[in-house]
DNA sequence: ATTATCTATAGATCTATAGATAATGC
DNA sequence: ATTATCTATAGATCTATAGATAATGC
């Protein structure tokens, strides 16, 4: 992922440094910050401190703070909005298919080099700064709704509240990514242990979910 | 809350209005909107005029804007925290207490006069001002990680790790007040509900749902 | 005298720009 | 010439204090 470069041909970057190129530890350094402190308890000051330097340079990588963020967002929203949708839309029974989503999703999320946990928080949500960001969260959080419903509508799920629980799901990708984002020791297993939380909560037969798991596999490429 | 009456004679609090008192209308309008914007993203300024005073009118009322926070941070884990240590020191199965607790975290959640979705991220719980009540959430979330970490060893939940679920209820408490704090609209079971997904998503024989929801009910006074 | 508000503003930030400086590439 | 950093600082906040003002209670 960080390897290709995300915009084309810079090429030339690593002029005075030999190490990791100054604007991808600027995201790390501030995707961190952001998660201990939030957005806007965040400071240029403190995020060129992070990094080693001073607070004006990090004008010279980014426009502004808010394109730290967007930056973030786009790092993961551009790669789990395509996957969810086509999973979402995809064939199959809804378990699986939201068992894929789930997995994937926790395990994109806890590998990302990045600490993520501070980007959906409501201040950034709500931020109109964001909003194109927040439309992208919400299309993904409304896939994953469709799916919960489709599941109860077809009698695999249990009857729930399919907002409340798409709010929930939400709620445990975050807090998981708390613990775990950007730190090592994450269970390998982690997504599966997450999805299998997820479909256990929702199944109307809980003894299917082996064959669910073992169905979401072989789906995979 | 006690309504009606066009003046009434309480205290004197109602010096130069007959409605509900100033500091009341304070912690519900910087309740909504550190949940909407986040603690640091919300000013003193926007708050007193969602509140309809003048900006250095809150001094008066609170010694500062920390105080604020902390006078919700109160008003939720004062009354949360004891209730949680009972149940989770109680006797029973684990799955009895931690379905009591969820159901009544979430129903007392919900219900509280205030929007209390910004009051547990980690801006808030980070900042060293707010120390002493992130100490009290922790030993709410050890209460709750020690009834799931029972659970399992007595073979009443399936094998899971109990920190990540810990994060995970932590993480469905705090979207659903997304969802629900504050505005009408909640599904009056939302507790049950709640407490009926975790539950399941936990037990190693899920048909003990509705005996364990007996029971929960039958302990409340 | 007490309660509750207001205007005015001090002092401390915080983001972002301007312009200088040094190192590398051609 | 380009890349990447630095110092200095402008301009816009933001929290909190000082002191005036008005209304009510005794």
């Amino acid at each position: 992922m960080s390897a290709g470069g995300a915009s084309g041909g810079r090429g030339r970057e690593r002029a005075a440094n030999a190490e990791r190129p100054t604007r991808e530890r600027i995201l790390y350094e501030a995707s961190n910050l952001f998660a201990r402190q939030g957005y806007h308890g965040t400071t240029t000051r403190e995020i060129a401190a992070a990094v080693g330097v001073r607070q004006p340079s990090l004008f010279y990588h980014f426009p502004s703070k808010g394109a730290i963020m967007q930056a973030l967002l786009a790092s993961d929203l551009d790669e789990a909005l395509p996957f969810v949708l086509a999973v979402a839309r995809g064939r199959g029974p809804a378990s699986v298919r939201l068992y894929r989503y789930v997995r994937r999703d926790v395990d994109h999320l806890a590998g990302s080099p990045y600490n993520l946990s501070g980007l959906y928080t409501e201040e950034v949500m709500g931020d109109p700064e964001f909003a194109p960001w927040a439309r992208k969260r919400a299309r993904l959080h409304a896939a994953v709704e469709g799916m919960v419903r489709e599941g109860v509508t077809s009698g695999e799920f249990v009857s729930v509240t399919p907002a409340l629980v798409r709010e929930a799901i939400a709620g445990i990708l975050v807090r998981t990514l708390v613990l775990y984002s950007g730190r090592p020791g994450a269970p390998t297993k982690l997504g599966e242990e997450v999805a299998a939380f997820v479909l256990r909560a929702l199944l109307s037969e809980p003894e299917r979910l082996p064959e669910i798991r073992r169905r979401a596999l072989a789906s995979d490429v």
